[in-house]
DNA sequence: TCAACTTTGTGCATGGGTTCACAAACGTCT
DNA sequence: AGACGTTTGTGAACCCATGCACAAAGTTGA
């Protein structure tokens, strides 16, 4: 009856966020030999508070021993495993344009977890391209593969128009994961996750905060132009 | 004395992350020719709710007409003032891998108030090379640059044990605006801001989702395997 | 074995963000 | 001009997340 908390109990979407940094974290201390932190010490690395990493860990369950602290190697273990990473996850990239080249030869994918089973993209110019031994196919085909050889998350890299209806093909296939990297807003079926990514939010995000120190710097144009 | 209220109060920062996206749907919504939206409406473009909506708009001050809704043209307006966009921000890249390639020819970018005036990468094979207009340079040629032509914002698309290096002297440079699409977190001092985009933190929260749902799905593996 | 020290896990308070619900404000129609 | 319907802007309640502070639990050294 006392089951492994991280599958039990809910996990908050801000803590799940944030375990991909503690889980990188975690393997590059492993690779330098570390085999034991405090959440002091973690919570220095990764830049966060030592009182939210042991909260947050405190949801998966408690795999640290007091007085001493965290075990690299274990700790990395459950945290991959609260994740979801201990299988691979199958993934194809819709959209082979300068950014689908560039996700598809990310070196972040095989070592994670994730495993590039798909390229697609309906330019004939691109047609049987091969990027990290994987053909590129016309999105027709995605369908038929994905019966054949099931795609657990799909990440859309086309133009913003061609978002919706890439994200709608995905969706038919029965596809419930989605990474969106085009500027644009899709509707999904509940069930179906989306997650975007986008360039331009978090530049204009950047351009708020760099003009809120511009005018904080004793530029007084705004108060004076002001009507 | 009644100055803009965009820059004398303080915008909370789950709305500035939110103003990129009315402001996108805006645009769109002027170029379909749509004079005037309600929060209702313009809410259910975007996926929030409109008491969130109109809660947002309300810290820029007061553009809605009661009985009527919001006109597009002035709305879009305040945003982009708001989030500094009336004005060109010089951008720079590092790391002109086929990540940096891809930004580079990004067209998010004119469109909308920034302009790529650098692009930096040592390797020699890369040098002159031009994209949009602009030549790859070497990374020791930007506090020149910076000095003659000033850099606002800084883009680090390098993998990650150079992200650091590029980030100090981006830093050293005088930029204190920093987007980071390396795995890495960076230490900067107070006063200089960094944003990250990580695809593989965006690929594991996908799964760990995922992860949930097969689990939900009645697959009841994970309770019987608990010790 | 026991005392002193270290670090975890967590109850509690605090603060922000989201949602609800409604009064105030506007246009329209008679 | 006045009544009616619509939509904004916002006070108030709720909810989640963060940070503090400490008891519980472990190690180390005498």
């Amino acid at each position: 009856m006392s089951a492994d908390p991280a599958l039990r109990r809910e996990i908050p979407d801000a803590t799940v966020a944030r375990l991909p940094e503690y889980l990188r974290t975690l393997s590059r201390l492993a690779e330098d030999g570390v085999l034991s932190v405090s959440s002091e010490e973690l919570a220095a690395e990764v830049g966060v508070r030592s009182a939210q990493l042991r909260k947050d860990l405190s949801h998966l369950g408690s795999y640290g021993v007091r007085g001493v602290g965290y075990d690299v190697e274990t700790l990395a273990l459950e945290i991959s495993r609260a994740l979801g990473l201990t299988e691979d996850w199958p993934v194809a990239i819709v959209g082979m344009g300068n950014l689908g080249h560039a996700l598809a030869s990310y070196s972040g994918f095989v070592t994670k977890g994730f495993r590039i089973v798909g390229l697609y993209d309906d330019d004939p110019a691109l047609a049987d391209e091969k990027i990290v031994g994987v053909a590129i196919r016309p999105l027709a085909e995605l369908t038929e593969h994905h019966a054949v050889d099931p795609i657990a998350i799909g990440v859309i890299a086309t133009p913003a128009p061609a978002a919706q209806a890439v994200c709608d093909a995905l969706v038919g296939a029965g596809i419930s994961s989605i990474l969106n990297f085009a500027p644009a807003v899709l509707s999904v079926p509940s069930g179906v996750d989306v997650r975007r990514v986008d360039l331009s939010t978090e530049l204009q995000i950047l351009a708020f905060h760099a003009q809120r120190k511009s005018l904080a710097a004793g530029d007084l144009r705004a108060a004076v132009a002001a009507p």
